[in-house]
DNA sequence: GGCGCTTTAGATCGACCGATCTAAACTGAG
DNA sequence: CTCAGTTTAGATCGGTCGATCTAAAGCGCC
């Protein structure tokens, strides 16, 4: 029987279970790729009966948002604490970098699962999704990981040369986002030792 | 009957019809994504049977090679004519970057479909492929496309600092390719004044 | 120890996939 | 016109997909 709790309070093995299923997913994805994976791929990794994934993940979307959301709390606390203990915008944008292929390097099958579902996910129109919808009390957090306001605070402060914010932003974002799909292609790259030389080349470029 | 050469001409018909199932297969790439696009879809848009595609191309990774063929050509046609006019490392770079944020601009739907068939194409095995396959008469021109040995040529002339040029290609390459993804999320992005960033950015940087 | 909720396996559904086959329609040279 | 080669439509194949249903098994509480 459930807790005497109100009715929300999900049961040990409920929560275990969705742990495991999405930790498989995420294997199964950097494995063989999002486009590939299905539910009853899933399920073989885990040894249950297909009909188990969905019965705890009401469709294939929720686990996909299940997926993202636990990579994003893990992104979160990572990066957040290392830009909150920069006072300047340029101590703010090297923790960026530097957390960032940090998280990368420690969460590499977690960090290619994610992103091979943003480049792969499609609405039914076929539209791609701007950002992975997330619980929103996480957006607090989020936003602190916003390039484009983190450069804008630097300008107005003075510290930053008046470049137009979102172009370097977008720059920044997919020299990153690269580093994971370099490290996809060549298992051997130093995505540390790539992220000091963006530190530099940003730290120039701003 | 085919013509009197060796028997190796395509017929009129043939090169024709090849030619408008590859361009409706990149409008439909384009339009729903790689992952959602089917040779019945492709066929539906063309307006002839399934059947029909799969008898000019012998299975869907031909049709897919195909494509790429195309959008390499018109690629290296736009870009290359750039970079042999510049005499300096430093001049081919921004050459580099603004002809291909050009082409991105004039070949936008050709462009996205061939991104996404690179992210989203795996092999039987689940890896990611290098380099979609070219013509060998092909090669020559990529090769001058190789950011790598530009940056390493610019760096044995003296014209750059000692960075490390693969990890300086890396992000360039991010760089350029999010700009197709950002183009893809907001129609408005101007990609030329984006590349004029680039330019600064990465002569900074270098 | 039996009861009720949770969780499971397995069968099944309709849909779409890439690929193949057959036969008909088309086309141009003789 | 005839006929061989080219190109087409349409049916069909085996397979996988996400999703649903049913019935049994598991398990904590009284």
């Amino acid at each position: 029987m459930r807790s005497n709790q109100r009715d929300d309070s999900p049961t040990f093995t409920e929560r275990a279970r969705r742990a495991q299923i999405v930790a498989c997913a995420i294997e199964v994805i950097a494995e063989i790729g999002y486009a590939q994976t299905s539910i009853r791929k899933i399920a073989r990794r885990v040894g249950v009966a297909m009909s188990v994934v969905l019965y705890h993940f009401a469709n294939k979307d929720e686990l996909v948002r299940a997926i993202a959301m636990a990579a994003y709390r893990s992104a979160v606390a990572a990066m957040v604490p290392a830009l909150d203990a920069e006072a300047t915008a340029a101590g703010r944008l090297r923790a960026y970098i530097r957390s960032h292929v940090a998280f990368i390097s420690t969460h590499r099958t977690q960090f290619m699962a994610v992103l091979d579902i943003a480049l792969s996910y499609r609405s039914a129109t076929g539209h791609r999704l701007d950002q992975l919808e997330v619980d929103p009390g996480l957006h607090g957090d989020l936003a602190k990981l916003d390039l484009e306001s983190l450069f804008r605070q630097g300008q107005e402060a003075g510290e930053f040369r008046p470049f137009d914010a979102r172009s370097v932003a977008v720059a920044l974002r997919g020299a990153l986002n690269n580093a994971v799909l370099e490290t996809a292609r060549d298992p051997g790259f130093d995505v540390l030792a790539y992220g000091e030389e963006l530190v530099v080349v940003f730290a120039a470029a701003t």
